[in-house]
DNA sequence: CCACGATATGAAATCGGTATCACATACTGT
DNA sequence: ACAGTATGTGATACCGATTTCATATCGTGG
């Protein structure tokens, strides 16, 4: 059934159904016409017949790296609380760390899907940023910085530069690093640099060979810490780029007898939930993902708005959250 | 832009755009025009014109109680695994626990906004089964079973079950249960029921006094084994529905002094990533999350080819696996 | 040489809505 | 009483694609 059969069955105009819809400039025994046939025959309008004129579709496109991720759900639920609340819905396109389906689903939005997207990227590429300028709607990324887009981020660089010194003010003297992908701006490279400058400044030199790179995974953040300890290195200090990551080296040195934090302390970033529970309760920092989703949503609501050409970036700050696993006194 | 102006810029007929993206009956030279006229304007088809003639949306709703979990994370990778290659994107709608907007949400997805659905329902109301009936589209439920419906579902009973017997087996006397949300058949009243089999299979009795309800969280997990184990009952074994639920009664009983398992054994349900590295080791039971998504999205599509009337309800297996937390001798 | 199916083509109808427009009516304040 | 505004109305053009249909061209076997 379309609207005009419907129009038909309720006794009014097609432009009457259609406002009742819509602005509602409508007299009341109309509507009362209309929701009784409403009732009646389970007349529901044609989303996309709407688009096609209005130009609305209601729908904002989010662009993921992976789903099962702690940080990256907790973001998605900021993204969904603004959004649900204004009537949009998400459709969530989930690029399983693949660049070739980070592009895809850009071009895929570029096809009047969307009225916005937000992307969490990982690593930015020069395809990318042709394919950002050609986009016909708002976009927000979440995570990174870009220059010339809206971007909230956390201070990745901090956030590694306080937990760091926070264990080098207990007397380590052999730090090891855990870092991600060094082509990821914030959780690589950033994090990796806060690491290096609190090192620096504590009079110690960074050995490459006390720096690994991981994936972001738990069996990941195992092997790593394996091949840290399986050598003459003795780290007394293993800091990590995320929970996850410190979740695994953990694991490894409790299988290997290893005292944390007596003999090697740990550190991590993103205050998973799962870090008080952990075998040692994990010292990690608090980045605000969810505030991050909301903000970032709410950005992108008001650049649908208002389409300024102002382009800002927003960082969150950090917490640290200091728990057993380097509770070590000086 | 739109496809007549595009046409004549690329000086073919609108059918030949149209054929172009579509069934590709077409000559050669006209393919070529088209190629290179693409690349020169940037031109990309209206989506939502197409689905107003096409009545395709290349859409899936999926409704979802929660994003940041990690179970449903995992039944959503599967979901999106199998529709990404099909080329579908995913709708997702997070209904945050809340009944009303699990019916809003299928309210929305009947304006054909989508082909298909799956839902994650937590609860079912006669609401839901009027809602459902009236649905267009072909619908899978997946976690829970509803009659008429093809499900994808764990064995939720028998899982219980078998960890239950695990404990008993190892010489439990007083037996403690936090369960979840009665009305929540397959995580709440299921698993519940596996629970007082496996006590009353050993000769125990199910005493309430030793049941408590408990939400999905871990903070949850904490209070209701506060409350266990601040009066003389002195349980030796818990059984917690979910791991989060377990975490929590972990923590408890830590900071308490309590030793896992030689005083109190655990037993969980989910084999959430973070058993493994949990302060001590986590019995649980391995569920097929991603399977589940998996042949939910594998049904849903074949659905939605055929149309059959025939509703097939899969019900996964599940796998125990044991750690330190049970790992007391008799 | 002609009939016939396969391939190819563009004009126009169509999908199901919304936006515009010209016009009707009711309520203000002066 | 009357101008001016706010409210209410339905016919119709329009959005941007797909699909249908009538027709054209080609190779090929009889």
């Amino acid at each position: 059934m379309n609207i005009s059969e419907f129009a038909k069955e309720a006794g009014v105009s097609v432009s009457a159904v259609s406002r009742y819809f819509n602005d509602g400039y409508l007299a009341e025994d109309k509507k009362e016409k209309i929701k009784a046939a409403l009732e009646r025959t389970g007349y529901v309008p044609s989303y996309s017949a709407r688009t096609v004129r209005s130009k609305v579709t209601k729908l904002i496109g989010v662009i993921l790296p992976k789903l099962s991720s702690e940080s990256i759900s907790r973001v998605t639920e900021g993204i969904s609380e603004v959004f649900g609340k204004e009537g949009f819905e998400l459709l969530l396109v989930n690029t399983a760390n693949d660049y070739n389906r980070e592009i895809s689903s850009l071009e895929l939005f570029r096809q009047n899907r969307v009225d916005g997207v937000i992307l969490l990227a990982s690593v930015f590429t020069d395809l990318h940023r042709s394919l950002l300028a050609k986009m016909r709607v708002p976009v927000v990324i979440i995570g990174q910085q870009l220059k010339g887009y809206n971007c909230v981020c956390h201070n990745d660089f901090g956030a590694a530069y306080s937990m760091t010194k926070l264990m080098l003010s207990k007397g380590v003297k052999r730090p090891a690093f855990i870092g991600a992908n060094p082509d990821d701006k914030a959780a690589g490279e950033d994090r990796r640099k806060g690491y290096e400058r609190a090192v620096a400044e504590a009079g110690l030199t960074v050995d490459p060979k006390y720096c690994e790179t991981a994936k972001f995974s738990m069996e990941s953040g195992y092997e790593k810490a394996k091949r840290l300890f399986s050598n003459r290195l003795k780290p007394d200090c293993v800091f990590c780029a995320t929970d996850n990551i410190a979740a695994g080296a953990m694991l490894y040195l409790r299988e290997n007898g290893i005292s944390v934090p007596n003999d090697v302390m740990i550190g991590g970033i993103g205050d998973s939930r799962f870090g008080r529970v952990l075998y040692v309760p994990l010292s990690t920092v608090h980045l605000h993902y969810k505030t991050a989703g909301i903000e970032g949503a709410k950005m992108l609501l008001s650049e649908m708005k208002s389409s300024s050409q102002v382009h800002r970036i927003l960082q969150l700050e950090y917490d640290i959250v200091e728990r057993e696993s380097t509770a070590k006194e000086n």
